[in-house]
RNA sequence: GGAGAGGUGGCAGAGUGGUCGAAUGCACCGCACUCGAAAUGCGGCGUGGGGGCAACUCCACCGGGGGUUCGAAUCCCUCCCUCUCCGCCA
């Protein structure tokens, strides 16, 4: 959510930051005329109600002092403006809810450095703060080479007898998965190797999270009003409840409504847990595998901050997931999404694509994400500065990464001409030893 | 799921129809005292919004929503949450 004293002031950064945006329904003239409305009606009821109050008043006074004909009189000058309040309100409701509503569905301003763009075709290579490409060539892994045609994910895990899309179909349809064997253990060790290094090396607290989350906490990260069609949901009294499309929705809302004070942050959460997507809108793309499912699971990292401190931070998540690919000796490359490619609450975002040999492409396998106060503003989760002001923090979330496109990767690029695929070094301990994983395991 | 009790400022805790945005204590901030600190004394100390250059002023908020009333923290309805007991249960 936009501040909309920040658009009165800068209507023309407003339009111009957001017209490489998609969809973006409102000018600011509109919704600065929406704001007048507003504070018209607001000024019209208060004073109704100040009159009401003060004249309620000296009818107490009245009543004290045992004069009721006095009281009386004031009781019938009172009751005169009980219709105008009600009416006001019903007027101050209406010009309230309509800029509330035109704001919750206006996308995040970018920020300077991001690039304009249509698409991800706009996307720009990114090599951190001070890097280059020879710099990202010599700090990340390398891209394997195969003396044999590599497989995809599929192939390979169908060979193995180790994952099963048609078992999952008759348990629960298309995009889900069944891993079995070696495979599910592989699964659950990449989910616990990043899970455990984000908490020991990277500073995060550890949150076991609910899965089922209301719809305040949705609204607070941005999945309401405008994307329901992309969300799971279960009845729940006379209400509903929603399957979290990713731990950002309960991480995120921790704060929601609350004053922290500054010591307190940042306050860096980790969370490992099932996300669940309908895939509404994403009919035909990536049927086959697991690269897209109803249900994944995916490691959270979740980061609120002041707002001097989010850059920095926004660098920090990037490194943390970075370093995930590294120790798991994945090739991967970092992209700063352009305008026209970023998620609905961002201020910049970098994506991590991994290295798929199989599909002789790189894959988003994690996004990080910088919001500003726009969450915080949905959420009303604001910090006590040194001063004692009051302000809105800002917000980061990013994967550290998805486990199931991680599992893709491992299976891509360390699979041998067998069939067979090793465990990469920094998984072993959670498989027991196990050093490859062959079709007869 | 049933019965009962409760939800008030950062915390504790008064307040059952009018001058209550709310006593008191703790915590916190400033000042005085002190070499310094403690103790003590004095003062300050909620959030959001409207108007105003400002001083300031007005409105709303006592779990959420709705209602009664000239007037609601206080009365009524409803929902949520917490606690105790019972039932069920991984």
């Amino acid at each position: 959510m936009l501040d909309i004293n920040w658009i009165k002031a800068n209507p023309a950064a407003f339009d111009a930051a957001l017209k490489e945006r998609k969809n973006v329904p409102f000018t600011a003239s509109q919704l600065i005329e929406m704001d007048e409305s507003r504070r018209t009606a607001i000024a019209a009821v208060e004073e109704a109600q100040a009159k009401r109050n003060a004249l309620s008043k000296q009818i107490g006074q009245a009543k004290a002092q045992k004069d009721e004909a006095r009281a009386q009189a004031l009781m019938d000058e009172v009751a005169q403006l009980k219709d105008a309040i009600q009416a006001g309100e019903a007027t101050r409701k209406e010009a309230e809810d309509k800029l509330r509503g035109a704001l919750a569905i206006i996308p995040n301003i970018p920020l300077d450095e991001v690039p304009r763009g249509a698409d991800e075709s706009d996307n720009v290579e990114y090599f951190g703060r001070n890097g280059s490409p020879e710099t990202a060539a010599k700090n990340r892994p390398a891209r394997p080479t195969f003396s044999f045609k590599p497989k995809e994910h599929f192939e390979t895990g169908e060979a193995l007898g180790q994952m099963d899309f048609e078992v999952a179909a008759k348990i629960s349809g298309s995009r889900f998965v069944v891993l079995k064997s070696h495979l599910a253990r592989l699964e659950r060790a990449i989910g616990q190797f990043m899970l455990d290094l984000h908490v020991d090396a990277h500073g995060y607290t550890e949150v076991e999270p609910p899965y089922l989350v209301k719809d305040d906490a949705l609204y607070g990260t941005n999945q309401l009003p405008k994307f329901e069609e992309d969300l799971f949901f279960v009845p729940h009294g006379e209400g509903r409840l929603a399957l979290i499309p990713t731990a950002e929705v309960p991480l995120t809302n921790f704060v929601r409504d609350s004053i922290l004070s500054e010591d307190e942050l940042p306050l860096r959460l980790t969370a490992l847990t099932p996300c669940f997507r309908s895939e509404a809108g994403s009919a035909g793309r990536d049927t086959r595998g697991m690269l897209r499912q109803h249900q994944f699971n995916k490691v959270e990292m979740v980061a609120i901050t002041t707002p001097e401190a989010s850059g920095e931070e926004h660098e920090k998540m990037l490194s943390d997931a970075e370093d995930v690919l590294k120790q798991l000796g994945l090739h991967y490359r970092v992209m700063m999404l352009s305008t026209g490619d970023m998620g609905f609450g961002a201020q910049k975002t970098y994506d991590l694509e991994a290295w798929l040999p199989g599909q002789d492409t790189y894959r988003e396998i994690s996004s990080v994400s910088v919001c500003g106060d726009f969450q915080a503003r949905r959420m009303d989760a604001r910090y006590r500065d040194k001063d004692g002001k009051i302000r809105h923090v800002h917000t980061l979330n990013g994967s550290g990464v998805a486990v199931g496109r991680a599992l893709i990767a491992v299976m891509e690029n360390y699979q041998q001409e067998d069939g067979s695929v090793l465990v990469p070094d920094a998984l072993q301990s959670y498989m027991k030893g196990l050093k490859s994983i062959g079709a007869r395991s």
